[in-house]
RNA sequence: GGAGGUGUCGCCUAGUCAGGUCUAUGGCGCCCGCCUGCUAAGCGGGUUUCGGGGUCAACUCGAUCGUGGGUUCAAAUCCCACCACCUCCGCCA
Protein backbone atom coordinates (compact mmCIF):
# COMPACT_ATOMS: atom_id res chain seq x y z
CA UNK A 1 0.00 0.00 0.00
CA UNK A 2 1.14 3.53 -0.98
CA UNK A 3 0.88 6.41 1.30
CA UNK A 4 -2.84 7.62 1.30
CA UNK A 5 -2.03 11.10 1.64
CA UNK A 6 -0.37 11.08 -1.70
CA UNK A 7 -4.57 10.85 -2.70
CA UNK A 8 -4.96 14.22 -1.72
CA UNK A 9 -1.51 15.85 -2.33
CA UNK A 10 -0.14 14.68 -5.65
CA UNK A 11 -2.38 12.40 -7.51
CA UNK A 12 -0.72 13.28 -10.48
CA UNK A 13 2.50 11.19 -9.18
CA UNK A 14 0.58 8.42 -8.33
CA UNK A 15 -1.05 8.20 -12.22
CA UNK A 16 2.55 8.94 -13.64
CA UNK A 17 3.68 5.51 -12.10
CA UNK A 18 0.52 3.49 -13.31
CA UNK A 19 1.22 4.54 -16.96
CA UNK A 20 5.15 3.94 -16.61
CA UNK A 21 3.58 0.41 -15.74
CA UNK A 22 1.33 0.80 -18.35
CA UNK A 23 -1.40 0.57 -16.66
CA UNK A 24 -5.07 2.13 -16.56
CA UNK A 25 -5.31 5.19 -14.58
CA UNK A 26 -9.18 5.30 -13.42
CA UNK A 27 -8.22 3.54 -10.31
CA UNK A 28 -6.78 6.94 -8.87
CA UNK A 29 -9.85 8.77 -10.31
CA UNK A 30 -11.67 5.86 -7.95
CA UNK A 31 -9.69 6.40 -5.22
CA UNK A 32 -9.38 9.53 -5.16
CA UNK A 33 -13.61 9.78 -4.80
CA UNK A 34 -13.92 6.83 -2.29
CA UNK A 35 -11.51 8.74 -0.31
CA UNK A 36 -13.19 11.75 0.18
CA UNK A 37 -16.52 10.06 0.48
CA UNK A 38 -15.03 8.22 2.96
CA UNK A 39 -13.60 10.70 4.65
CA UNK A 40 -17.13 13.05 4.80
CA UNK A 41 -19.03 9.81 6.22
CA UNK A 42 -16.37 9.20 9.49
CA UNK A 43 -16.50 13.21 9.97
CA UNK A 44 -20.15 13.18 10.32
CA UNK A 45 -20.66 9.74 12.05
CA UNK A 46 -17.97 10.72 14.79
CA UNK A 47 -19.84 14.28 15.65
CA UNK A 48 -22.93 11.98 16.21
CA UNK A 49 -21.55 9.93 18.24
CA UNK A 50 -19.98 12.53 20.51
CA UNK A 51 -23.67 14.11 21.11
CA UNK A 52 -25.33 10.46 22.06
CA UNK A 53 -21.91 9.89 24.64
CA UNK A 54 -22.61 13.40 26.16
CA UNK A 55 -26.41 12.03 26.25
CA UNK A 56 -26.12 8.56 27.88
CA UNK A 57 -23.79 10.61 30.25
CA UNK A 58 -26.78 12.25 31.60
CA UNK A 59 -28.99 8.98 32.11
CA UNK A 60 -27.75 8.19 35.98
CA UNK A 61 -27.99 11.63 36.98
CA UNK A 62 -31.71 12.18 35.54
CA UNK A 63 -34.66 12.00 37.90
CA UNK A 64 -37.77 9.45 37.73
CA UNK A 65 -40.01 12.06 35.88
CA UNK A 66 -37.13 12.70 33.29
CA UNK A 67 -36.11 9.39 32.96
CA UNK A 68 -38.94 8.09 30.10
CA UNK A 69 -37.87 11.13 27.60
CA UNK A 70 -34.46 10.99 27.84
CA UNK A 71 -33.95 7.48 27.77
CA UNK A 72 -36.56 7.84 24.23
CA UNK A 73 -34.01 10.49 22.97
CA UNK A 74 -30.97 8.18 23.95
CA UNK A 75 -32.62 5.30 22.00
CA UNK A 76 -33.08 7.28 18.67
CA UNK A 77 -30.13 9.26 18.66
CA UNK A 78 -28.33 5.32 19.16
CA UNK A 79 -30.26 4.07 16.06
CA UNK A 80 -28.63 6.95 13.92
CA UNK A 81 -25.55 6.66 15.00
CA UNK A 82 -25.45 3.02 14.13
CA UNK A 83 -26.69 3.81 10.99
CA UNK A 84 -24.23 6.22 10.04
CA UNK A 85 -21.36 4.47 11.38
CA UNK A 86 -22.39 1.39 9.33
CA UNK A 87 -22.29 3.83 5.79
CA UNK A 88 -18.61 5.40 7.33
CA UNK A 89 -17.21 1.33 7.82
CA UNK A 90 -18.70 0.55 4.04
CA UNK A 91 -16.80 3.26 2.72
CA UNK A 92 -13.83 2.81 4.82
CA UNK A 93 -14.16 -1.13 3.24
CA UNK A 94 -14.84 0.39 0.00
CA UNK A 95 -11.56 2.37 0.18
CA UNK A 96 -9.69 -0.20 1.39
CA UNK A 97 -10.29 -2.66 -1.24
CA UNK A 98 -9.37 -0.13 -3.83
CA UNK A 99 -6.27 0.53 -2.53
CA UNK A 100 -5.24 -3.32 -2.00
CA UNK A 101 -5.40 -3.24 -5.92
CA UNK A 102 -2.85 -0.03 -6.36
CA UNK A 103 0.32 -1.06 -7.28
CA UNK A 104 3.71 0.53 -5.92
CA UNK A 105 5.11 3.41 -6.90
CA UNK A 106 7.82 2.95 -9.02
CA UNK A 107 10.97 4.28 -8.55
CA UNK A 108 12.45 6.87 -10.54
CA UNK A 109 14.62 5.86 -13.45
CA UNK A 110 13.19 2.32 -13.42
CA UNK A 111 13.27 1.34 -17.44
CA UNK A 112 10.05 1.42 -18.62
CA UNK A 113 8.31 -1.56 -21.11
CA UNK A 114 7.18 -5.05 -20.68
CA UNK A 115 8.38 -8.70 -19.66
CA UNK A 116 10.50 -8.80 -22.88
CA UNK A 117 12.34 -5.91 -22.48
CA UNK A 118 15.70 -7.01 -21.04
CA UNK A 119 17.59 -4.02 -19.99
CA UNK A 120 21.50 -5.49 -19.25
CA UNK A 121 23.17 -2.90 -16.80
CA UNK A 122 26.14 -5.44 -16.80
CA UNK A 123 28.03 -8.63 -18.16
CA UNK A 124 30.07 -10.65 -15.57
CA UNK A 125 32.10 -13.42 -17.29
CA UNK A 126 32.46 -15.19 -20.62
CA UNK A 127 30.40 -18.27 -21.52
CA UNK A 128 33.07 -21.17 -22.42
CA UNK A 129 33.55 -21.87 -26.05
CA UNK A 130 32.64 -25.89 -26.28
CA UNK A 131 33.47 -25.89 -30.14
CA UNK A 132 36.68 -24.78 -29.16
CA UNK A 133 37.51 -27.18 -26.68
CA UNK A 134 35.94 -29.30 -29.15
CA UNK A 135 32.81 -30.75 -27.67
CA UNK A 136 28.87 -30.52 -27.74
CA UNK A 137 27.33 -29.14 -24.36
CA UNK A 138 25.57 -31.60 -23.21
CA UNK A 139 22.08 -30.16 -21.27
CA UNK A 140 21.49 -30.33 -17.50
CA UNK A 141 19.97 -33.75 -17.18
CA UNK A 142 21.73 -35.69 -19.46
CA UNK A 143 25.08 -34.78 -17.20
CA UNK A 144 22.52 -35.26 -13.65
CA UNK A 145 21.78 -38.85 -15.65
CA UNK A 146 25.71 -39.78 -15.88
CA UNK A 147 26.25 -38.58 -12.16
CA UNK A 148 22.79 -40.18 -10.55
CA UNK A 149 21.79 -36.51 -9.27
CA UNK A 150 18.62 -35.66 -10.61
CA UNK A 151 15.40 -38.52 -10.88
CA UNK A 152 12.60 -36.93 -12.77
CA UNK A 153 11.11 -40.38 -13.79
CA UNK A 154 10.59 -41.25 -9.96
CA UNK A 155 9.88 -37.45 -9.24
CA UNK A 156 6.31 -37.81 -11.64
CA UNK A 157 5.63 -41.17 -10.27
CA UNK A 158 5.69 -40.05 -6.75
CA UNK A 159 4.45 -36.71 -7.18
CA UNK A 160 3.48 -35.94 -10.89
CA UNK A 161 5.24 -33.78 -13.48
CA UNK A 162 7.48 -30.69 -12.39
CA UNK A 163 8.53 -32.92 -9.50
CA UNK A 164 12.31 -34.49 -9.22
CA UNK A 165 14.10 -36.28 -6.87
CA UNK A 166 17.72 -35.01 -6.05
CA UNK A 167 19.86 -38.27 -5.15
CA UNK A 168 23.33 -38.83 -4.17
CA UNK A 169 25.73 -36.17 -5.87
CA UNK A 170 22.78 -33.85 -6.17
CA UNK A 171 21.47 -33.85 -3.01
CA UNK A 172 25.19 -33.07 -1.72
CA UNK A 173 24.88 -30.75 -4.24
CA UNK A 174 21.78 -28.80 -2.47
CA UNK A 175 23.61 -29.44 0.62
CA UNK A 176 27.16 -27.81 -0.19
CA UNK A 177 25.25 -24.64 -1.68
CA UNK A 178 22.87 -24.64 1.52
CA UNK A 179 26.16 -24.06 3.63
CA UNK A 180 27.71 -21.74 1.40
CA UNK A 181 24.90 -19.52 1.60
CA UNK A 182 23.99 -19.58 4.89
CA UNK A 183 28.01 -19.48 5.66
CA UNK A 184 28.20 -16.20 3.34
CA UNK A 185 25.13 -14.61 4.57
CA UNK A 186 26.23 -14.89 8.29
CA UNK A 187 29.50 -13.07 7.22
CA UNK A 188 27.28 -10.28 5.32
CA UNK A 189 25.23 -9.81 8.96
CA UNK A 190 21.96 -11.43 8.06
CA UNK A 191 20.42 -13.99 10.66
CA UNK A 192 19.30 -17.54 9.93
CA UNK A 193 16.26 -18.42 9.99
CA UNK A 194 14.34 -21.61 9.30
CA UNK A 195 10.38 -20.32 8.53
CA UNK A 196 7.04 -22.19 7.86
CA UNK A 197 6.21 -22.86 4.50
CA UNK A 198 2.47 -22.85 5.30
CA UNK A 199 1.16 -19.09 6.12
CA UNK A 200 -2.30 -17.50 6.69
CA UNK A 201 -3.92 -15.12 4.14
CA UNK A 202 -2.89 -11.91 5.81
CA UNK A 203 0.39 -12.99 5.15
CA UNK A 204 0.39 -13.48 1.54
CA UNK A 205 -2.28 -10.85 1.14
CA UNK A 206 0.55 -8.21 2.96
CA UNK A 207 3.13 -9.63 0.85
CA UNK A 208 0.69 -8.42 -2.89
CA UNK A 209 0.84 -12.57 -3.63
CA UNK A 210 -3.42 -12.71 -3.91
CA UNK A 211 -3.98 -10.28 -6.68
CA UNK A 212 -3.30 -10.86 -9.97
CA UNK A 213 -0.49 -13.48 -8.93
CA UNK A 214 -2.81 -15.66 -6.59
CA UNK A 215 -3.63 -18.30 -9.60
CA UNK A 216 0.36 -19.46 -8.84
CA UNK A 217 -0.60 -20.13 -5.53
CA UNK A 218 -1.37 -23.44 -3.54
CA UNK A 219 -3.93 -23.24 -1.25
CA UNK A 220 -4.85 -25.64 1.46
CA UNK A 221 -8.84 -24.91 1.46
CA UNK A 222 -9.19 -27.51 4.30
CA UNK A 223 -7.50 -25.44 7.18
CA UNK A 224 -7.35 -22.12 5.26
CA UNK A 225 -3.39 -21.92 4.95
CA UNK A 226 -1.05 -21.19 1.62
CA UNK A 227 2.08 -22.60 0.82
CA UNK A 228 4.23 -20.39 0.13
CA UNK A 229 5.91 -19.68 -3.58
CA UNK A 230 9.02 -17.69 -1.61
CA UNK A 231 10.07 -17.55 1.88
CA UNK A 232 9.57 -13.58 1.51
CA UNK A 233 5.95 -14.23 2.57
CA UNK A 234 7.06 -15.59 6.38
CA UNK A 235 9.77 -13.16 6.45
CA UNK A 236 7.89 -10.09 5.59
CA UNK A 237 4.54 -11.03 8.02
CA UNK A 238 7.11 -12.23 10.84
CA UNK A 239 7.16 -8.60 12.17
CA UNK A 240 3.42 -7.68 11.05
CA UNK A 241 1.92 -5.50 13.49
CA UNK A 242 4.90 -4.59 15.48
CA UNK A 243 6.92 -1.28 15.86
CA UNK A 244 10.51 -1.76 15.48
CA UNK A 245 12.93 0.32 17.37
CA UNK A 246 15.59 2.49 14.41
CA UNK A 247 18.60 1.31 16.91
CA UNK A 248 17.37 -2.27 15.60
CA UNK A 249 17.44 -1.56 12.29
CA UNK A 250 18.33 -2.53 9.63
CA UNK A 251 17.51 -6.19 10.60
CA UNK A 252 18.71 -8.49 8.28
CA UNK A 253 17.49 -12.57 7.40
CA UNK A 254 18.77 -14.89 5.91
CA UNK A 255 15.93 -17.85 5.38
CA UNK A 256 16.38 -21.47 4.42
CA UNK A 257 12.93 -22.44 3.16
CA UNK A 258 10.86 -24.84 0.19
CA UNK A 259 8.51 -22.58 -2.28
CA UNK A 260 6.00 -24.42 -4.53
CA UNK A 261 4.51 -22.82 -7.07
CA UNK A 262 1.35 -24.15 -9.69
CA UNK A 263 3.24 -23.16 -12.80
CA UNK A 264 -0.33 -22.37 -13.84
CA UNK A 265 -0.25 -20.97 -17.41
CA UNK A 266 2.93 -22.24 -18.36
CA UNK A 267 2.28 -25.28 -19.91
CA UNK A 268 5.06 -26.32 -22.80
CA UNK A 269 7.30 -23.81 -21.19
CA UNK A 270 10.75 -24.98 -20.02
CA UNK A 271 9.49 -28.51 -19.45
CA UNK A 272 12.85 -30.64 -19.74
CA UNK A 273 14.51 -31.30 -16.42
CA UNK A 274 14.54 -28.73 -12.98
CA UNK A 275 14.27 -25.51 -14.98
CA UNK A 276 11.15 -24.82 -13.52
CA UNK A 277 9.35 -26.90 -11.23
CA UNK A 278 6.62 -27.19 -8.54
CA UNK A 279 8.93 -27.10 -5.94
CA UNK A 280 12.64 -25.99 -4.96
CA UNK A 281 14.44 -24.89 -1.94
CA UNK A 282 16.00 -22.09 -1.50
CA UNK A 283 17.94 -19.48 0.53
CA UNK A 284 16.67 -15.66 0.58
CA UNK A 285 17.73 -12.48 2.27
CA UNK A 286 15.38 -10.05 3.39
CA UNK A 287 15.83 -6.37 5.05
CA UNK A 288 13.88 -4.20 7.11
CA UNK A 289 15.48 -1.05 6.98
CA UNK A 290 14.68 3.44 7.33
CA UNK A 291 13.05 3.84 3.80
CA UNK A 292 15.62 6.67 3.65
CA UNK A 293 18.52 3.31 3.11
CA UNK A 294 16.11 0.99 1.18
CA UNK A 295 18.01 2.12 -2.06
CA UNK A 296 21.52 2.01 -0.65
CA UNK A 297 20.24 -2.13 0.45
CA UNK A 298 18.76 -2.43 -2.98
CA UNK A 299 22.47 -2.15 -3.68
CA UNK A 300 24.02 -4.06 -1.58
CA UNK A 301 21.31 -6.95 -1.80
CA UNK A 302 22.29 -7.04 -5.25
CA UNK A 303 26.02 -6.96 -4.54
CA UNK A 304 25.47 -10.06 -2.41
CA UNK A 305 23.85 -12.06 -5.39
CA UNK A 306 26.50 -10.93 -7.87
CA UNK A 307 29.55 -12.24 -5.19
CA UNK A 308 27.25 -15.50 -4.59
CA UNK A 309 27.13 -16.29 -8.57
CA UNK A 310 30.93 -15.34 -8.93
CA UNK A 311 31.95 -17.62 -6.01
CA UNK A 312 29.87 -20.69 -8.30
CA UNK A 313 31.94 -19.30 -11.18
CA UNK A 314 28.97 -18.80 -13.53
CA UNK A 315 29.06 -16.10 -16.51
CA UNK A 316 26.00 -13.79 -15.75
CA UNK A 317 24.23 -10.70 -16.65
CA UNK A 318 22.70 -8.09 -14.46
CA UNK A 319 19.22 -6.45 -15.62
CA UNK A 320 17.29 -3.77 -14.52
CA UNK A 321 13.45 -5.03 -14.68
CA UNK A 322 11.18 -3.31 -17.04
CA UNK A 323 8.45 -1.01 -15.35
CA UNK A 324 5.82 -3.22 -16.53
CA UNK A 325 7.09 -6.64 -14.91
CA UNK A 326 8.06 -5.41 -11.30
CA UNK A 327 4.60 -7.07 -9.91
CA UNK A 328 2.07 -5.09 -7.44
CA UNK A 329 4.97 -4.48 -4.35
CA UNK A 330 8.28 -3.53 -6.00
CA UNK A 331 9.06 -0.44 -6.41
CA UNK A 332 12.46 -1.50 -9.00
CA UNK A 333 13.74 -4.79 -9.30
CA UNK A 334 17.54 -6.10 -10.26
CA UNK A 335 17.32 -10.00 -11.95
CA UNK A 336 20.88 -11.47 -12.44
CA UNK A 337 20.67 -14.43 -15.30
CA UNK A 338 23.02 -17.26 -15.43
CA UNK A 339 24.33 -18.55 -18.45
CA UNK A 340 22.76 -21.43 -19.50
CA UNK A 341 25.24 -23.63 -22.42
CA UNK A 342 22.50 -25.86 -23.33
CA UNK A 343 20.41 -23.25 -24.45
CA UNK A 344 23.14 -20.61 -25.66
CA UNK A 345 21.41 -17.63 -23.59
CA UNK A 346 21.03 -16.19 -19.99
CA UNK A 347 18.45 -17.15 -18.00
CA UNK A 348 17.02 -15.72 -14.30
CA UNK A 349 19.06 -17.07 -11.60
CA UNK A 350 18.11 -14.28 -8.81
CA UNK A 351 15.69 -11.82 -8.35
CA UNK A 352 15.31 -8.94 -5.59
CA UNK A 353 13.21 -6.49 -5.24
CA UNK A 354 12.64 -3.11 -3.21
CA UNK A 355 9.33 -2.64 -2.06
CA UNK A 356 10.17 0.20 -0.16
CA UNK A 357 6.92 1.19 2.35
CA UNK A 358 4.57 -0.78 0.34
CA UNK A 359 4.31 -4.39 2.11
CA UNK A 360 5.39 -2.55 5.23
CA UNK A 361 1.94 -0.80 5.30
CA UNK A 362 -0.18 -3.60 4.04
CA UNK A 363 1.32 -5.84 7.14
CA UNK A 364 1.29 -2.68 9.21
CA UNK A 365 4.79 -2.89 10.30
CA UNK A 366 6.64 0.60 11.53
CA UNK A 367 9.64 2.17 13.36
CA UNK A 368 10.25 4.26 16.06
CA UNK A 369 12.82 7.11 16.25
CA UNK A 370 12.87 10.30 17.65
CA UNK A 371 10.43 11.89 14.75
CA UNK A 372 8.09 9.49 15.99
CA UNK A 373 6.15 6.30 14.88
CA UNK A 374 6.64 5.33 10.45
CA UNK A 375 6.45 2.43 8.21
CA UNK A 376 9.74 1.05 7.43
CA UNK A 377 11.07 -0.42 3.70
CA UNK A 378 11.73 -3.85 3.02
CA UNK A 379 14.01 -5.38 0.61
CA UNK A 380 14.37 -9.07 -0.61
CA UNK A 381 16.76 -10.56 -2.49
CA UNK A 382 17.41 -14.70 -4.08
CA UNK A 383 20.74 -15.35 -2.09
CA UNK A 384 20.55 -19.09 -3.87
CA UNK A 385 17.32 -20.86 -5.26
CA UNK A 386 18.51 -24.69 -5.39
CA UNK A 387 17.45 -26.38 -8.41
CA UNK A 388 18.83 -23.16 -11.02
CA UNK A 389 22.45 -22.67 -9.89
CA UNK A 390 22.27 -26.87 -10.00
CA UNK A 391 21.56 -26.47 -13.51
CA UNK A 392 23.79 -24.08 -14.07
CA UNK A 393 27.00 -25.56 -12.09
CA UNK A 394 26.44 -28.98 -13.95
CA UNK A 395 26.36 -27.57 -17.43
CA UNK A 396 28.64 -24.72 -17.34
CA UNK A 397 31.67 -26.76 -15.69
CA UNK A 398 30.85 -30.15 -17.51
CA UNK A 399 33.62 -31.72 -19.10
CA UNK A 400 34.10 -33.77 -22.50
CA UNK A 401 34.27 -36.96 -19.85
CA UNK A 402 30.69 -36.71 -18.46
CA UNK A 403 32.21 -35.01 -15.23
CA UNK A 404 32.02 -31.96 -13.88
CA UNK A 405 34.35 -29.54 -12.62
CA UNK A 406 33.28 -28.00 -8.21
CA UNK A 407 34.30 -24.05 -8.20
CA UNK A 408 36.75 -23.53 -5.02
CA UNK A 409 34.58 -21.86 -3.09
CA UNK A 410 32.56 -25.45 -2.94
CA UNK A 411 35.00 -27.46 -2.58
CA UNK A 412 35.20 -27.42 1.39
CA UNK A 413 31.50 -28.38 1.47
CA UNK A 414 31.52 -31.11 -1.15
CA UNK A 415 35.02 -32.88 -0.27
CA UNK A 416 35.96 -32.67 -3.62
CA UNK A 417 37.26 -30.90 -6.50
CA UNK A 418 35.78 -33.00 -9.23
CA UNK A 419 31.93 -34.99 -9.55
CA UNK A 420 32.73 -38.15 -11.53
CA UNK A 421 29.89 -40.78 -12.30
CA UNK A 422 29.65 -43.97 -10.57
CA UNK A 423 30.58 -42.03 -7.61
C1' G B 1 -8.75 -34.66 19.24
C1' G B 2 -10.82 -34.04 24.74
C1' A B 3 -11.11 -31.08 29.61
C1' G B 4 -9.95 -26.64 32.18
C1' G B 5 -7.62 -21.76 32.60
C1' U B 6 -5.65 -17.01 30.81
C1' G B 7 -5.42 -12.52 27.39
C1' U B 8 -5.93 -4.68 30.27
C1' C B 9 -2.32 1.56 26.31
C1' G B 10 6.66 -1.01 26.37
C1' C B 11 6.85 -4.73 30.99
C1' C B 12 4.07 -6.04 35.50
C1' U B 13 -0.67 -4.96 37.53
C1' A B 14 -6.04 -2.98 39.77
C1' G B 15 -10.82 -3.27 37.71
C1' U B 16 -14.67 -8.13 35.13
C1' C B 17 -18.79 -11.90 39.81
C1' A B 18 -23.24 -7.28 41.00
C1' G B 19 -22.76 -2.61 33.14
C1' G B 20 -22.94 4.09 34.30
C1' U B 21 -17.37 10.36 36.47
C1' C B 22 -13.20 3.55 33.91
C1' U B 23 -12.72 10.22 30.76
C1' A B 24 -8.70 2.63 32.74
C1' U B 25 -5.52 2.04 38.83
C1' G B 26 -0.72 1.57 40.78
C1' G B 27 4.45 0.13 40.13
C1' C B 28 8.78 -0.45 36.84
C1' G B 29 11.12 1.42 32.58
C1' C B 30 11.72 5.59 29.39
C1' C B 31 11.56 11.16 28.12
C1' C B 32 11.54 16.49 29.75
C1' G B 33 12.30 19.88 33.76
C1' C B 34 13.76 21.29 38.96
C1' C B 35 17.27 20.44 42.79
C1' U B 36 22.52 19.14 43.01
C1' G B 37 30.63 19.89 42.73
C1' C B 38 29.40 14.73 39.70
C1' U B 39 26.28 10.44 40.08
C1' A B 40 22.34 8.45 42.83
C1' A B 41 18.16 9.70 45.62
C1' G B 42 14.18 13.28 45.87
C1' C B 43 10.37 16.60 43.63
C1' G B 44 7.12 18.15 39.30
C1' G B 45 5.33 16.92 34.45
C1' G B 46 4.96 13.61 30.29
C1' U B 47 4.72 8.56 28.07
C1' U B 48 -0.70 3.16 23.50
C1' U B 49 -1.86 3.13 18.62
C1' C B 50 -5.13 4.28 14.42
C1' G B 51 -8.31 7.70 12.06
C1' G B 52 -11.15 12.66 11.30
C1' G B 53 -10.62 18.14 11.72
C1' G B 54 -6.66 21.78 12.12
C1' U B 55 -1.84 27.52 10.13
C1' C B 56 -0.71 19.93 9.41
C1' A B 57 2.22 23.09 15.07
C1' A B 58 -0.49 23.80 19.57
C1' C B 59 -4.91 21.63 20.07
C1' U B 60 -9.42 19.01 19.31
C1' C B 61 -12.96 14.94 18.16
C1' G B 62 -13.84 9.57 17.47
C1' A B 63 -12.12 4.60 18.00
C1' U B 64 -8.85 1.27 20.72
C1' C B 65 -8.84 -3.40 27.37
C1' G B 66 -6.54 -10.52 22.10
C1' U B 67 -9.88 -10.14 17.17
C1' G B 68 -14.76 -9.81 15.10
C1' G B 69 -19.99 -9.72 15.92
C1' G B 70 -24.32 -9.10 19.34
C1' U B 71 -27.43 -7.17 23.64
C1' U B 72 -28.08 -2.05 25.83
C1' C B 73 -29.58 4.80 26.16
C1' A B 74 -24.61 3.07 27.99
C1' A B 75 -19.78 -2.65 27.55
C1' A B 76 -12.86 -3.75 29.89
C1' U B 77 -17.40 -5.62 32.51
C1' C B 78 -23.04 -9.44 29.82
C1' C B 79 -23.76 -13.03 25.31
C1' C B 80 -21.74 -15.59 20.70
C1' A B 81 -17.79 -16.89 17.35
C1' C B 82 -12.74 -16.90 16.31
C1' C B 83 -7.35 -16.38 17.51
C1' A B 84 -3.11 -16.93 20.69
C1' C B 85 -0.86 -18.75 25.10
C1' C B 86 -0.74 -22.00 29.68
C1' U B 87 -2.05 -26.80 32.46
C1' C B 88 -3.72 -31.84 32.16
C1' C B 89 -5.36 -36.26 29.11
C1' G B 90 -5.06 -38.83 24.30
C1' C B 91 -2.25 -39.45 19.72
C1' C B 92 2.34 -38.72 17.24
C1' A B 93 8.15 -37.64 14.70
Amino acid sequence: MIDPKLLRTDPDRIKRSLQVRGESTNLVDDLVAADERRRALIASSEAMRAAQLELSRQVPKASADEKPALLARTRELAQQVKDASADAEAAKLTFDDLMLRLPNLVIDGVPTGGEDDLYVIETVGTPRDFAAEGFEPKDHLEIAEGLAAIDMDRGAKVSGARFYFLTGIGARLEIALLNLAMAKSAEWGFTPMIPPALVRPSAMEGTGFLGQAAEDVYYLERDDLYLVGTSEVALAAYHSEEILDAASLPRRYAAFSPCYRREAGSYGKDTKGIFRVHWFDKVEMFVYCDPADAEEWHAKLLGFEKEFIQLLEIPFQVLDVASGDLGLSAARKYDCYGYVPSQGRYRELTSTSNCTEFQARRLNIRMRDSDGVRPLATLNGTLCSMARPIIMLLENHQQADGSVYVPLALRPYLGTDVLRPGE
